[in-house]
DNA sequence: TCCAAAATATGAGATATCTCATATTATTGT
DNA sequence: ACAATAATATGAGATATCTCATATTTTGGA
């Protein structure tokens, strides 16, 4: 982790301003954060000491259940807030953020800031919405796993990832983010693939057949 | 429905207050709403007109899929707060709110008080941790779904609605809030008498060693 | 009071998904 | 450059869960 001081910390200021976002001048509060990719960034079980918005970057959401299974339960992506529960409620499970790209990040360090954000009508406002915008998604994340097998889930997820025709996501991260085993993931691409679908090239697959995939995932619209 | 005026209004107004939840005076804007065990208060694809805050009773928020599926996502209890998405977001697909006894809510009309709402950090505060339980609640059940049989999800269940170790929800709404289908449900409370944690009594369950339930239920926790 | 609808119950067979074992192939740190 | 680790790959057998068919019982409304 690396903490951008004086000039690069001011270019970041100047050229991501947050300012709307909140009706006190935060600027002078804000650290700025650079992770490397892997880096945890918040430790599962651990407070953090800040509020963070993401500049640039992806980062994943995991919780370890008591049978060591591991949860991917989102992604973090560019103009995220993170750190918003530990702000809002006393007690709370902290989940473990990993960053999955280089990140960049705002920081607002609580012990300065927190009285002030929790006063602050239009900040509070915008985390009202992001928080509200984040349950809904968990909501139809929570009912489309119980109410559709994986060939529809994870087209829509080859479908929202790929990338100019190639889909190319670790196996193992998928397998935690769409809460299936290994082995079935693996079932469910070599159908794509017998199907026509999807194309195995190396260790990539290319998207042959969008209708399709579409046409999979869209029975799980909705919401 | 039905909309208590004049005394039945005032008295509900003073028993209950929620005053403290906003910095403006909002008793003037509040209508109280009963409605019956069953009527839909909101209803799938509409938009409502009112914040609602719970005084008595219980809800249920309902999703219907494409595919004919029905998925309760949860329940709504006192103290809880309907129609949040729709003060916040200007787009958002409304999910049902169907009342599942007899229920009596503040009514905040939008049209009189959204402007107000959305600039008053007490109500924002209170309502942004609001949703963030409730994120982190779905976030919980999404990952626990993934992660559980039934068994765990449906020991937890029991122990969380039974009322003096009688355990009595309907099969079909159990079937939609685990989002399993109605035959596994039988078997799995099959199962439970099989191995006499539960024991049934006529259409009712009554609980015959909570222990062995609460082993199973327990590994879902973390969060 | 009676009928239609809803809820409960159970069997049989299918399928979605998991666990475990075992190879092979990348990737990474020293 | 090499060894250790992570990621990919595949088979075989188990189990969690679903679909459909059918019967009985309960419940709400005309």
């Amino acid at each position: 982790m690396e903490i951008y001081r004086t000039e690069k910390r001011q270019r970041y200021l100047e050229e991501y301003s947050i300012g709307n976002l909140f009706s006190f001048p935060i600027e002078e509060f804000l650290e700025v954060h650079e992770y490397k990719r892997d880096e945890w960034i918040i430790q599962e079980g651990m407070r953090p000491d800040f509020l963070f918005y993401v500049i640039e970057g992806k980062a994943k959401i995991y919780v370890t259940h008591q049978n060591g299974k591991v949860s991917l339960i989102n992604f973090i992506k560019e103009e995220d807030f993170f750190g918003e529960m530990e702000l809002l409620n006393p007690i709370y499970y902290t989940k473990g953020i990993q960053a999955s790209t280089t990140m960049i990040c705002f920081a607002i360090p609580f012990h300065r800031c927190r009285a002030k954000m929790l006063e602050d009508a239009a900040f509070l406002r915008e985390l009202a919405k992001f928080l509200s915008v984040k349950s809904t998604q968990m909501a139809a994340k929570y009912t489309q796993s119980l109410s559709f097998p994986l060939e529809n889930r994870l087209a829509d997820f080859i479908l929202q990832t790929a990338d100019a025709e190639i889909y190319k996501e670790k196996h193992v991260t998928v397998c935690d983010f769409l809460g299936v085993s290994y082995r079935h993931l693996l079932y469910v691409l070599a159908q794509f693939c017998e199907k026509g679908y999807l194309k195995k090239e190396g260790r990539h697959y290319r998207i042959q057949q969008l209708n399709e995939l579409e046409g999979l995932a869209r029975v799980l619209l909705n919401e």
